[in-house]
DNA sequence: ATACAATATTTGTTTATACAAATGTATAAA
DNA sequence: TTTATACATTTGTATAAACAAATATTGTAT
């Protein structure tokens, strides 16, 4: 009786890690002809969500879906690319802002449509008014 | 009208992302005091299942969460702490035969009830029937 | 047998990640 | 004004991952 609602938690478990690694891979093969990860490009679409303004590094760390440790290496990739730019915050000179340039807009808006419909693939699956649901239970997790 | 039903795609992914990258980082910092990862601890469980029998690479290769390309070495690293034992098989010598030993079953055994109490704790968090219903959107999303 | 392809695992190398410690800057207290 | 504390980011180092190429073994066709 416990055992089984045991079994029924280690399974939900389980099929979240899987299905959570079914599309990141996903994601990441479609990703790969553009020369970027896909955390380069969560944090470019973060940037591009400022629209013009800067980003702290400590607010896209925030933002990140995975946080991660070394976040300053991460957009030095993305600087050496000439995706982002980086420059010192006046009023508070510990900070740095981040922008992100035209030639990663550019990219961006290369990228949107291949990832746009590869997303869409994998949540085609679902069944009717599945998305809704889904939503509503991940983001119990969550909390 | 068709943006909205994207935007509902696209969160629907992030927040799968999101939900599994807070799991993962639940159950790591869990294991943390066992001095084993999560991706070391998987393949342990891999290997118990299989109950005395022997376990090819391939084998545990397949029913890994997160396929990796380099199995080889997670597992040289179970062998170096002991909790692995590797030999050649017999029948066709291109294939290696893997066994838990039993200082991984003990170490197993310590592990168990602590990740099921955190997992418990994780799922607790969904409403009533919200495990099987989010299992059953999951397995949708991986075939 | 011999050569060739298929299978199973390993190794080399490059790149990424985690974690702690270090650096530089701002704020507050003595 | 010095000292201490907090904050924001960077760097050092050890470990892990990705990917391709290499090795070893088996099966199969000539």
């Amino acid at each position: 009786m416990y055992l089984q609602i045991k079994m029924k938690t280690k399974e939900a478990i389980i099929t979240l890690m899987k299905a959570s690694s079914c599309v990141t891979e996903t994601l990441c093969q479609a990703l790969k002809p553009f020369g970027i990860s896909l955390q380069q490009f969560n944090v470019l679409r973060i940037l591009r969500g400022q629209k013009g303004n800067a980003a702290n590094l400590s607010t896209v760390q925030e933002r990140m879906v995975n946080k991660m440790s070394n976040t300053t290496r991460l957009i030095d990739k993305l600087i050496d690319k000439n995706f982002v730019k980086r420059s010192i915050c006046k009023e508070n000179r510990r900070k740095i802002e981040l922008f992100i340039t035209e030639k990663g807009e550019a990219l961006l808006k290369a990228i949107d449509p291949v990832v746009d419909e590869c997303q869409e693939t994998i949540i085609q699956k679902l069944e009717p008014n599945g998305k809704n649901n889904l939503v509503r239970l991940l983001k119990q997790l969550t909390k």
